[in-house]
DNA sequence: CGGCGCATTGAACTTATTCAAACGATGTGG
DNA sequence: CCACATCGTTTGAATAAGTTCAATGCGCCG
């Protein structure tokens, strides 16, 4: 049997600032004392800086499970960063289709399709109840202007999506189903590792229609993958606890 | 008979400024008085801020059919905007496998996957004689902190490339062959259109297999979808020359 | 004219999907 | 406390879609 910690958000939420009450938007947060600070501002700001920085006024919000953070179509004025919890990004076709494009855990910033057209053009959906800071992109981009080195926070961060979907790309157009998915297992292992998690133990926070959308394909393939990756030793799963037993093995197909 | 133009740059050339000689690099060039200005500009500058532009050096570089204009591991300096020809982009898996994940044609930009990790991460290849504008991104980001027009511009520059891979997911990873390939055509028809070409009839410039490549599938595969569309009275096709016979049609499969 | 590089076409094969059924955990009401 | 409905997941068998391998065709250039 496993014993899988709720690795996504638990294990951090005691460092965060309590926040209490039912009220969706909460009071202001000071980012110069967050938790979260090394992951979502640049490296190097002084005292000043961070003044300045108080004036975006980081409120932020909770969604609970399912709702949406924004849809497609919705007015563009905040950029968000995950505070506690998870996002999938959908994009939905004419004629019905969805397609997940992203999942979103703490430290990760969503909004950023919005500032093109001034509109969202994707849903962002909680996958769990979550926390998010708001940031209002007019007051960062004033911002941008004033401190070089947030400038070239917001551009990386913008650069680093492109550089994160040239990937996926090659993963959608390039890679065999078992592949996708100990590319997908990998990747996630990677990124709660990077957050303090255990990188070999931790709870999905989707279906697997939703895993399978992302990946590009069914979820009964998806389905087959976890089972015959558990059969050939390299994971354990039972629905979605997933425990890699062989790293090296993943990263071989 | 087809009688194709050679429309991705034969057109527009003349606007543009002669370039004589054989360097690689040019003089600079006005980008106030650039053909390209409406493309790749923001609408609203001034006088003044024309005059700060000026200090961007856009100089010009050609690049040859085959050459790359930047490649994976490359120190990244600069970004770049095609004047004449164009390019594909393409990221490399460790085993050896590649993945086209743009063609870009006049007045699109390149290179912004560079700024994350300030090196790039993929290759730029010329799919013809090509001619880029060169721009200092260093210079370009000082100029954002004084022109709030042109910040607002680079910003939706990085997020209209967020926006249009979010398309290429969905592309990749809900769609069947010959879906993928109407909607290439439909794409590229309404980028021909708004340079002012005709929107439909146009030459490919690139070859089935890398073509295939960005739509996720194999070139014989490619090759079938334009047989069969030809057959349906879609599209008359006779290699890269391209006459598309039925909007519509080619919209709903 | 002959050779080279793409592009097209055909036929066998592989992979992932589809459809259908069963399973397992969770939560509700009798 | 157990029966039962529900939702997500797993598994199996038949099917469809796209790939692979191989041959042929076509235009271009030396």
């Amino acid at each position: 049997m496993l014993a899988m910690p709720s690795a996504l958000s638990s294990a951090l939420s005691s460092e965060l600032p309590s926040e209490s009450g039912t009220h969706p938007i909460e009071a202001a947060q000071r980012c110069s004392s967050c938790a979260l600070r090394n992951i979502c501002l640049p490296e190097g700001l002084d005292t000043a800086d961070y003044a300045l920085l108080e004036s975006v006024i980081c409120t932020s919000k909770r969604v609970q499970r399912g709702e949406a953070l924004y849809k497609n179509g919705d007015a563009f004025s905040n950029i968000y960063v995950v505070r506690v919890g998870s996002f999938k990004t959908v994009v939905n076709h004419p004629d019905g289709r969805e397609q997940v494009t992203r999942f979103d855990i703490t430290g990760e910033s969503l909004g950023l399709d919005g500032v093109y057209a001034n509109q969202h053009s994707c849903d962002a959906i909680a996958l769990e109840d979550s926390t998010v800071c708001i940031i209002s992109f007019e007051r960062l981009e004033a911002l941008c202007s004033q401190i070089k080195l947030m400038q070239r926070h917001v551009h990386r961060l913008m650069s680093g999506e492109i550089v994160r979907t040239a990937g996926q790309m090659m993963l959608l157009g390039n890679m065999r189903a078992d592949e996708r998915v100990a590319a997908f297992l990998l990747n996630i292992s990677a990124r709660m590792k990077s957050r303090g998690y255990s990188a070999t133990e931790f709870n999905l926070r989707m279906s697997r229609a939703e895993l399978a959308s992302y990946l590009g394909m069914k979820l009964e393939t998806v389905s087959r993958m976890f089972s015959r990756f558990q059969k050939d030793k390299l994971i354990n799963t039972h629905g979605r606890a997933v425990r890699i037993l062989d790293m090296d093995g993943l990263g071989s197909v």
